[in-house]
DNA sequence: GTGAAAGCGCTAACAT
DNA sequence: ATGTTAGCGCTTTCAC
């Protein structure tokens, strides 16, 4: 193993420089340094005994040494989300990564927590990296953080989640939420229902307000008022949806149907339903795995694109690209599966 | 927003450099880092007046010149794994952050999709990025990448699957898969099946070889033959997975049951039996999100405990600690749901 | 085609 | 308590 002494090319941890490369090749540090870069201007074999010397040493540029030098920015690029292990994050994480690839660009990524105090702290922390761009799913509402000192031109792309305090003064990349939750209501009902239950956080998430808005969009326009009882604000994992379903499924008057905001209420919702037999109506807001198999309709969208048109929008920025901010809407798609045509018991 | 020019503490993009803090403050290079990095032997005065000419210019301390001054390597450990949208992996991710928080380092992470050349080329880009370890979750099965020169000193972690050519000599956090699918077969036995299908890549996964070994011991045990005609070797994801089972149940004589050798495989399994009434018993390695809502039996372990472990590893070597190499095995449990308990129809 | 010198922004070692 | 000098490993500038 190259851990050993033994088949590393030198013995000890010494890491080889340019300059030893250099002085092993018999050459100055400056036409090593060409050499290996494959710039023009080096003789061939000249070229081919540097590259000897450097295989012999097991050297490797130092890129850190590198970035230093090139000046402002490194070639890493932030991702800031809300927790990895949940399946829409780490899709959109995907999507970015695929993205950044193809400019010789790489990913840092950190959890907030949904903590502000910590996602401030990554912001300083990814800043001081002098990441080239930082993609935030952002767990705070307010974004005075952007006129933080220190931000020297570094851009800032929005994920996801809004910012409230400068809708249109930043990039970002957001479903369309309204929208996808209005068609999700109308179809609802449209299947006949009136008692519809909503599940979310509209305090702890714009997103899930915007849904929310959009679903009563669509009760308001029909003239039904009926899910005013049924709504269901203090869900935000799939332990407070679990719990808030399985309080609503045990009123005297049940809802006969019901909207979840995101893809983890909805699969708190699917476990608080397992008893129910036939189950109330079901829609949720963001496609799942096994989606398809149970049958569970959703308003669906692309999250690995969301993650690309992300990463597009940081590399034209961090390119200097400095016309309007945009904000690039993805589109929603109501997918129909059955749990949203139930009818009414 | 900061990236205008005007609420920025100066105009333009140049970013401040502690000579300019200091001299603002009016004292020397030193003084100002001193202050700013809460040394000791700074009078209070003055490192007010350095933290108030910090904030007035908006310095953030370049990490990447203080990397390249303070040594070898920085502050950020590589993660390699097959595809980020799989939640197996963006499971482990989150646990390897979570673990790395604690200790000020970041993660940088790429997915090799499945392919070792590009492997290759990651392991290249972060040992040049002087990560201080690298975890590698490796679609590669010999690992001569290891004594590849270059990769002097810097701890290599084996995350799931493990080197096939230097089994013992190595840092590794590995699943017991062995174990876990053993038990998987007797549970299966027990329950009275004797047609057992299993649905795995053992070409192409170390994973799934191991698993179909431990499942096959089951059988041998058992004096069970009739396993091998449903041997369905080339399922690696989700749709082939389906084709495969598709396959098998429509067979003269279908098996009664089937083992799964991941998470995605289950999957797919349960999107080819949404037809079947009753479907065959079923039993996956690996646990899911609603595996628990569909009721369906699995050989579960801590995907996030595995990540931090590794982590933990990875901090060790960093640390400089050489004894010999850990190999750390993860244990399973099986998760009885239901699907593994229906008798052979 | 090649090389010498300067310096990126910071910290470590040694003054004072 | 503060300052001076040197240098991390590389690329850039300019000279040969």
């Amino acid at each position: 193993m190259a851990q050993d002494a033994e088949s590393a090319p030198l013995p000890g941890l010494i890491r080889p420089t340019l300059a030893q490369v250099a002085s092993l090749a018999g050459v100055s540090l400056k036409t090593a340094s060409r050499a290996l870069n494959g710039e023009p201007n080096v003789a061939r074999p000249t070229r081919v005994r540097v590259s000897r010397a450097a295989d012999k040493l097991g050297f490797r540029p130092n890129s850190i040494a590198r970035e230093l030098r090139r000046g402002a920015t490194s070639t890493l690029v932030g991702l800031i989300s809300g927790d990895l292990a949940n399946p829409f994050y780490s899709a959109v994480a995907s999507g970015v990564e695929r993205e950044l690839r193809g400019c010789g660009l790489q990913l840092v990524m950190a959890s907030n927590d949904e903590d502000p105090e910590r996602e401030r702290t990554l912001i300083g922390a990814f800043l001081e990296r002098r990441v080239s761009a930082l993609l935030l799913m952002s767990a705070c509402e307010r974004h005075d953080d952007l006129a933080l000192p220190g931000n020297h031109g570094v851009p800032f792309i929005f994920l996801d989640r809004r910012p409230l305090d400068a809708p249109g003064d930043v990039d970002a990349v957001v479903i369309d939420n309204r929208g996808g939750a209005r068609r999700a209501g109308e179809h609802l009902l449209r299947t006949g229902h009136r008692r519809i239950a909503v599940v979310g956080d509209p305090q702890r998430y714009t997103t899930h307000r915007e849904r929310i808005e959009g679903f009563v969009e669509a009760m308001t326009a029909a003239g039904n008022d009926c899910w005013r009882p049924y709504l269901s604000s203090a869900a935000h994992d799939l332990g407070t949806a679990e719990r808030s379903v399985a309080e609503l499924m045990r009123r005297d008057a049940p809802p006969t149907a019901i909207f979840t905001t995101n893809n983890r209420l909805t699969i708190g919702a699917l476990r608080a339903l397992a008893g129910y037999q036939p189950p109330p109506a079901l829609v949720g807001f963001d496609d799942f795995d096994l989606g398809d198999v149970l049958g569970i309709t959703v308003v669906a969208h692309g999250c690995e694109a969301m993650g690309r048109q992300a990463a597009r929008l940081a590399l034209d920025r961090a390119g200097g690209q400095t016309d309007q901010p945009r904000i690039v809407t993805m589109p929603t798609q109501l997918v129909i599966r059955g749990s949203g045509e139930r009818a009414p018991q």
